[in-house]
DNA sequence: CTCAGAATGTTTATGCTGTTAACATGAGCG
DNA sequence: CGCTCATGTTAACAGCATAAACATTCTGAG
């Protein structure tokens, strides 16, 4: 008896074993999230969309916790493509930290759902585990992306001050437009971020 | 609004009736959240703390989403006053700005759970509903406490730039370190704020 | 090729959750 | 006193994450 009352057959070649079910489901999962304003990915859903049982995901995820990690990952290395894409196209040292602030931001608002995973768990992880995960490593290029676009006119202090300021602005605007408290206006966003003044120029 | 005068007897006999359940759920409720890292609160578990069974809450609140909108409300009426009362203690207008901002990160710092109970209700309650909710009425409160410590000499669209700037700056900034990215150090925290340099003088 | 065991899937079950429906109690007013 | 209504109760349901036991398929050694 290998096939119960099963009506609908959904993949002809794989029927017991699924091929690459972690891969499809930090895929299935990427999309699902994505289309969600606020990230609440229900494992049941998720394996029902995959054509699977629920419990399924447990060989290949510890628990769900687990998954949302593998999903934030997968995150936060697009958010770091589109920063260093970005930087890279920018010539002038100024102008890529302006343009790189205006993606952070931009990203953010084209993926809230995404962004509010990433955060949510690095919230979590950091504070409760020893190893530097793979996320935390991805996170620190980030930061340090941040830091390396401020100008080195300045030093020590100074530098760390800027670069604490730009990144929580640019954060902070992104989070107050995705939260609905301040409107998307692309023009607006560049003017904020560009309103920071750090030393390269200082009054001019 | 904060929670309503307690003078009702909880214990003088076992009473059916417990007197004023609406404001002791959101007292147990506030007290219950501040102790956590991330706001996840349960009915039932509510419910348990006040000696009572989960379903009596739904006859002072339709739903959970209700609740835990009464409670963010309390939450923002609390940082309001914080807001206020450094406002209120500072001389120059400048300062102001930075007392307040730092304010504002300090009190998100001693109350994470409250911070991101807020946003997260109202990131959720403004897109869809029309009606401006007591919630919108005090966030509204709070915007417009930013925007007048703009300083007066510049005007429109300078001001509405320095006042988003600043509130992205010090909501940035809180948010990074609610998420543990960032490592608390007030005096760290007063020179970012201070690094705002919005027109009132530039470089000295 | 055969067959044992590792991978990977399924079913079943447990205890949690928010929420609804039906019923019980007691307070306040005629 | 007796009616009514606000406010409490228990029972029940659907959905959740997760664990345990069982089933199937893949893989590699003899």
């Amino acid at each position: 008896m290998s096939v119960k009352g099963n009506s609908v057959n959904i993949k002809d070649s794989n029927p017991y074993h699924h091929g690459d079910l972690r891969a499809a489901a930090i895929a299935a999962g990427m999309k699902r999230i994505e289309d969600m304003a606020h990230p609440d990915l229900g494992l049941r859903a998720l394996a029902r969309e995959l054509g699977v049982s629920a419990t399924a995901l447990y060989r290949h995820f510890p628990n769900k916790d687990a998954l949302l990690d593998a999903l934030a990952l997968e995150a936060l290395n697009r958010l770091g493509v589109s920063q260093a894409e970005a930087a890279q196209a920018a010539s002038d040292v100024r102008e890529g930290f302006v343009d790189v602030g205006v993606t952070y931001v931009q990203w953010s608002v084209e993926n809230p759902a995404l962004v509010r995973l990433i955060y949510d768990r690095v919230g979590k992880v950091d504070l409760e585990t020893d190893d530097p995960s793979e996320m935390g490593e991805a996170f620190l290029q980030l930061r340090k992306g941040i830091t390396a676009l401020m100008p080195d006119t300045m030093s020590g202090e100074q530098r760390t001050v800027a670069a604490l300021h730009a990144w929580s602005l640019v954060h902070g605007l992104a989070m107050l437009i995705l939260d609905g408290q301040v409107e998307y206006d692309p023009q607006m966003v560049r003017k904020v971020v560009e309103s920071a003044e750090f030393g390269s120029k200082n009054s001019g």
